[in-house]
DNA sequence: TTGAAAGCGCTACCAG
DNA sequence: CTGGTAGCGCTTTCAA
């Protein structure tokens, strides 16, 4: 039962004080190269492998941990392939700084919110969520680091994401290109995620962010296109499932070409209209296959960069990076 | 800049001693109803929210984080619905306790190995393995509890999951109700991962516990139905992908009836030959909507149950349940 | 550039 | 059932 070394045990070792070993380990450039060799050379042969975390903790007041702030139920998160390459990314940066990941589940039970409040982390990593969401408030007056994906934008809470506005423009620019009818395919309004067809909806009145963006996106791209937005069918989605857009698609069996908030539904709509021409969001791997025109982006990056700010690692989180692929559907020509 | 409350505050506000507080929330039972209530309001009035855990952590030597040694790289694992779902119930057990966790990769690479060894986690959940696998060695040497899913067994371990043998055998002998020339498609034998066909391979072969299980049960259906194992050919896929089940498949041309180690390699089958009785393992939903025979088990009770282990909530791990989904692949009658 | 002292907040140990 | 004492291993602060 050896007991593992302490820094004192490395200090005597070496023959320097216990001060000398710590600011080894946490100011190396504070001491002299001699000292630093000396402490490696202890180390190594007492088979020190750091400072202990705990005591570490206890007296800076860090915690070594981050909070990371999914969905409802941690298992939805799970299915969901963007929010997957999300926590990938964020795990990938807390493996590089010995940091534990606490995932805290966001339903709208208060126990919840009590569980953020109290979470023993450094910083909070949170998943797109709605403009209302109280969780907003309670991240931030723990008074640690809150960095958010998607949105919303809010006071003390730092963005990571692509702008969905100019995206969705772009991609409804290239689905829209011979088009006499157009329309809407888009992930629910809001937590009550009813289905429902509304003709020219305001992208404002949607409570998750990204639905609203990327809404505008497509209200301008249609626009530009020579439409009224009013005469645009946009169906929400009650859920983001291949099976609702191949139903919202049934419903929309006037229309040449179909924006969608996602490939899962785009993929939905081509199963039910195979002729029409229709547009994708994220790239995924059955997009490419069914050769759906869409919007790259890299959840995994924005996880790593956010959680890297977070933990201070970065000074600044690097613009999300987007791209347009421009596939066989729609069709060049009509 | 309130600082949070000590335990020495709610002490002095309740009027009773540091240690009583301390017991109050360790050993409850241990105080007096009187002292219990006086230290609950203290709390209460002053916004503790319980002890400081890197304090507790220094004391006691316990970290509150979970170690969960997954595949080579995370976002493999993440992309395994199997292991997603494991995870998952692991996340759950986690929050019960204000456990974080700590995710590590397991390539073959010494420093992963370094990093398990130096993982400040109170124990380790691991998934599934090769039985050659050095990580195992490690994870025992560190002296804290370690349990697995699907094995291999290893002195010391502790293990979770299914008899994948008699579940295997039973889904065998459905399959084969009406074969005269069954096949089989099987997971990869070893780390290499290569694709090739093997006439009664023997099970042991496999480094792959999950595997050489499967394949013996597989083996005794086989030969309970009349056939030799020697004449069955068995195709190693080398990756559990939909296109690899149609690929071996079309391989197995002459074959009427084939048995597969997972859902994912069964519907790739049934792509490539619809008209013949198959059988996966997992019950995805996928199969469900396919009405495939398959083995129905829960990697999120198992999840949930090592971790609750581990953590030391339960004492004992509850014996992993399966069952089997007779559907209408295989066809009742040929 | 190095070191001594103090103490972070808590719980193991022992005493009552 | 309750409480005092000691000290977990480290880093902050101050001094040399």
């Amino acid at each position: 039962m050896s007991t593992r070394p302490t820094m004192a045990d490395v200090a005597a070792a070496a023959g320097v004080s216990t001060m000398s070993v710590s600011y080894t380990y946490n100011q190396p450039s504070r001491v002299s190269k001699a000292t630093r060799e000396k402490v490696g050379a202890a180390a190594e042969s007492l088979g020190y492998t750091g400072p202990n975390r705990a005591a570490r903790s206890l007296r800076s007041g860090k915690t070594n941990n981050l909070g990371v702030v999914l969905t409802e139920k941690l298992t939805y998160s799970f299915e969901n392939p963007q929010a997957r390459a999300f926590l990938s990314g964020i795990a990938e940066a807390c493996l590089d700084t010995d940091t534990g990941l606490v995932l805290l589940p966001n339903s709208r039970v208060g126990v919840d919110l009590d569980r953020v409040r109290d979470a023993h982390v450094d910083g909070f990593v949170l998943w797109t969520t709605v403009v209302d969401d109280p969780m907003l408030e309670v991240a931030v007056s723990t008074g640690k680091p809150v960095c958010i994906q998607g949105g919303p934008s809010f006071p003390g809470i730092q963005l990571v994401g692509i702008d969905d506005r100019a995206a969705a423009h772009a991609v409804g620019v290239a689905g829209l290109k011979n088009s006499k009818h157009p329309a809407v395919v888009s992930f629910p309004r809001n937590r009550d995620r009813i289905g429902e067809t509304v003709f020219g909806p305001d992208p404002d009145d949607s409570t998750f962010p990204v639905t609203a963006a990327r809404l505008a996106g497509y209200r301008r791209a249609v626009v530009e296109a020579g439409f009224a937005w009013s005469d645009i069918p946009v169906t929400f989605a009650p859920a983001n499932l291949r099976s609702e857009g191949a139903a919202a698609a049934r419903q929309l069996a006037d229309r040449d070409a179909i924006l969608c908030s996602s490939d899962e539904l785009a993929l939905g709509v081509l199963d039910a209209r195979p002729d029409v021409a229709v547009t994708g969001w994220d790239d995924s791997e059955a997009a490419e296959a069914a050769g759906l025109t869409t919007v790259a982006q890299s959840l995994y990056d924005q996880g790593r960069d956010a959680a890297r700010w977070v933990l201070g690692t970065a000074e600044v989180i690097p613009r999300a990076q987007w791209s347009l692929k421009i596939r066989r559907s729609p069709p060049a020509d009509g």
